[in-house]
DNA sequence: GAGGTCTAACCTGTCAGACAGGTTTAGGGG
DNA sequence: CCCCTAAACCTGTCTGACAGGTTAGACCTC
């Protein structure tokens, strides 16, 4: 009785222009036929194209750009992002379920990162931690350079999957960071978040797994702490 | 000079369209407003609407289907299979860091399921890694028992953002898990494999986490050993 | 009044044609 | 050989139309 995904005129295009993808090996930023070569092709009208094309521009598959052709598009966690936002709003996906992934996968890739981080990364990284510490005062910006650390983390375990998901979490945890942080209401706790994460960014600089993974580990219980005490289920 | 996610009226729909699902505080089932509401609604034409509910129906934000109004969707891993996919099939991700972040994943979930797993899951669980046996001369159908084996796990695992990434990685999975088992050439190297699925599904039941997680840790072991002996990257 | 049926209103899927810009390319002029 | 321009190409958006699926309410029967 069920049959959305393979059915209807728009899905056969995306299957089409999938295809076309895999079978002429396309790599990103190569271009694809025009709107109206497909059309022509595929025996539809244009409007099936086009449709075709933004759902494959929504998951990131393809880039659109006016004037220009369709191009092959490099992953982003844009959509993933959205994906999981939309889980949390619907009630699908609590903020304690996306901490028990987020520690897990960030746990595994500390210890990725120590292991293989450039010198520049470690250096990045260090930089990122101090910058959280300057700008203690400023909430905003301060939310900025903690997911940049996170982000520079994913990046140092040089796998691409890793980078993938920890964006795909950025959306949402923009939304709940500043929760997190209300409810650490005194010096000493703020304190010690930010120390956390100098000492992750000393171990991962050091090349010392065990030391970045306990102090991970640390960030994490004291992360889940703080949005337990705002009441976050 | 980039500008591709927030400019453009399509752009502009779908986020008053998501903004109208949280608003709204809409949930999976719930009915969106007709392509002809919304669009007298933005001042777009219903085309400009379309587009946007195609994207979003992409990401499985929201469903649309034929004659009925479209509703908001629950949280699906087909568009993050087809990234995934698209990610390796252009060379931005290859085999060994998806089984990497797996064996993190798959680790956690072990632990997890069998703290957490209900009778009925244990059942099934179990259920499957006899099947899988059973199965063992037809590769079609012994690939589908491993997936929906290791998708039962995530399920018991409680957290659906687990079952959601496990699902991600089932549409790759289905187009190399062929070539680990033809380099599994021995009857005892195709043993090993059923048996260690065995050993992990009945550590689950006894609701013994450390066996199931070195359980879990051996399969992959010899998994990313199988997909190295066939040539994968 | 309850239940069932049928029709009219509503809604989505697809098509065709049109036009305003942005982009690329080929040619021509210096 | 380089630069500039105009034509050709391409995408973004709009309008109007029609086929076919879905739904709700009117109507009819028991």
């Amino acid at each position: 009785m069920e049959n959305a995904g393979t059915s209807g005129l728009v899905s056969g295009a995306i299957g089409a222009i999938s295809r076309h993808i895999r079978e002429k090996e396309l790599m990103p930023g190569d271009k694809l036929p025009s709107e109206a070569i497909l059309s022509k092709e595929l025996n539809v009208s244009r409007t099936v194209v086009r449709e075709a094309f933004r759902s494959l521009a929504a998951m990131r598959i393809i880039e659109l750009a006016t004037g220009k052709r369709a191009t092959v598009a490099q992953i982003d966690h844009g959509a993933m992002s959205l994906m999981i936002e939309h889980g949390v709003h619907t009630d699908q996906i609590n903020i304690q379920q996306i901490y028990d992934v987020r520690r897990t996968i960030e746990t595994r890739i500390v210890t990725l990162a120590s292991i293989r981080r450039s010198d520049t990364e470690a250096a990045e990284i260090l930089d990122l931690a101090a910058q959280m510490r300057r700008s203690m005062d400023d909430p905003a910006a301060l939310m900025e350079h903690d997911l940049a650390f996170h982000t520079a983390l994913a990046r140092a375990s040089r796998n691409p999957v890793y980078s993938l998901l920890i964006g795909a979490f950025q959306g949402i945890t923009r939304q709940t960071w500043p929760i997190g942080w209300k409810s650490r209401s005194t010096q000493a706790s703020r304190d010690l978040m930010l120390v956390t994460h100098v000492e992750i960014a000393r171990a991962v600089a050091a090349s010392d797994p065990q030391k970045a993974v306990a102090a991970m580990s640390l960030h994490f219980d004291e992360s889940v702490r703080a949005l337990l005490t705002a009441g976050l289920s």
